[in-house]
DNA sequence: CATGCTATTCAACGTTTGTTGAATAAACAA
DNA sequence: TTGTTTATTCAACAAACGTTGAATAGCATG
């Protein structure tokens, strides 16, 4: 992060702070101090604090899309004649998500972090959020009525807000857990968070979105 | 509102601002704006703004703690002969919450969407959250743990991670589900909300806690 | 070298911030 | 009535805020 440009270094700088204490928490003159750069230069670069944060927010919602349509993708693909089933479908959404956070790049465990806060406040939620994944999310619903056949949208789309709750929470990695756990759990093993997400999620979506005993066999 | 008393209309105005902008999000003389106060009584009734912060969030704790205890209290008696399950257990942690929602009391809609706000923040998330909450979710979780026989520890942290995690996204009302779903959800159809959700974490938690054909009789 | 463009710094601006001490009003005790 | 304590306002503080315009440096291309 030293070698990078000081365009990038505010923008690194400005993903740690805004993850930890959001966007007002934060002023232009501790990013510019953490990227050892002039106040100016942010404005200059970035206009006003909004569109750098924006900036930020945005910078890195496309490669996440990417792997997870990638992901999606493949679990099609290997279902093609035994049929979709949630699980993996599940697992396509949120996998990818963990291996960002394990490439030992801090950056994306800050994104992340700076998702699970826009994703709970009602003052950024709607707009950014939908702006950058809702279209993606569309896609793993279609797929998920697909395996859960006879399943009603509106109980597709509470579980959807069930599981999105559930993962930005871990994004946030409050070590709330680790305390109430007393140190059996951390807030930072990725693996463990995502192992124990995957099956709890999926089996809710079975339970809400039928699959009620009536599994349907082939013709 | 018009009728309380200075101190409790800051407590009330700054409850609405903290709980939709955070608490950098808003300063003490919008606060004092909105409870028609001067900016100086804020700090004469609870010192720096932090306290004030501190006693917004500290107000309805007890009150949430009382009325989840109670109906922990009443699932353990009915279970007395037949045995703890899950469902209930569940149903207790959540649904005193979606009855403070729904009393009109716009102040407990607000609350909540606080909690959900802090509990998704790792800056804030540790030391109040637990300080307040995790006495009482101690005593859930060792309820469910007797409800699920030979579950282990950290499976039973985990899953509750992510029934914080549903709960506090449903708490913060921030209409993404709205938009995503279009119109067919409402995040503030709180009974919605939570028919969904408590049979959705309930399924979860038996997925991943055992209970897994083994079903033990008596004796 | 000169020219033009981008990147970066410097210095300063007008506001707004949280907080405080003194002044005033209200409530209450004697 | 007084005197005392509590509640509330007023005025002001130093500090920090986001933003801007002019000045400087870096670096290409001519």
């Amino acid at each position: 992060m030293k070698s990078a440009s000081k365009r990038d270094r505010i923008l690194d700088t400005a993903e740690i702070l805004f993850a930890e204490r959001g966007f007002d928490g934060v002023t232009l003159r501790q990013i510019a101090e953490g990227a050892n750069v002039d106040v100016a230069l942010a404005s200059y670069h970035f206009g006003k604090k909004l569109d750098l944060f924006r900036a930020v927010f945005m910078r890195r919602a496309p490669e996440i899309n990417r792997a997870r349509r990638n992901a999606l993708e493949q679990v099609k693909q290997s279902a093609v004649d035994k049929g979709l089933t949630v699980e993996p479908i599940i697992e396509a959404f949120l996998r990818p998500l963990e291996l960002a956070q394990e490439t030992g790049d801090k950056g994306w465990e800050n994104y992340l972090a700076l998702i699970a806060y826009i994703n709970n406040s009602p003052y950024w939620g709607q707009q950014m959020m939908s702006e950058a994944f809702d279209e993606l999310v569309e896609e793993f619903i279609d797929a998920l009525r697909e395996a859960l056949p006879g399943a009603c949208d509106s109980d597709l789309y509470w579980c959807y807000n069930n599981l999105s709750g559930a993962l930005t929470l871990t994004f946030a990695r409050t070590r709330r857990i680790d305390h109430l756990s007393k140190g059996l759990c951390r807030s930072d093993d990725f693996r463990a968070a995502y192992d124990h997400m995957i099956p709890f999620v999926a089996a809710g979506f079975r339970e809400v979105c039928g699959n009620k005993g009536d599994r349907q066999d082939a013709s």
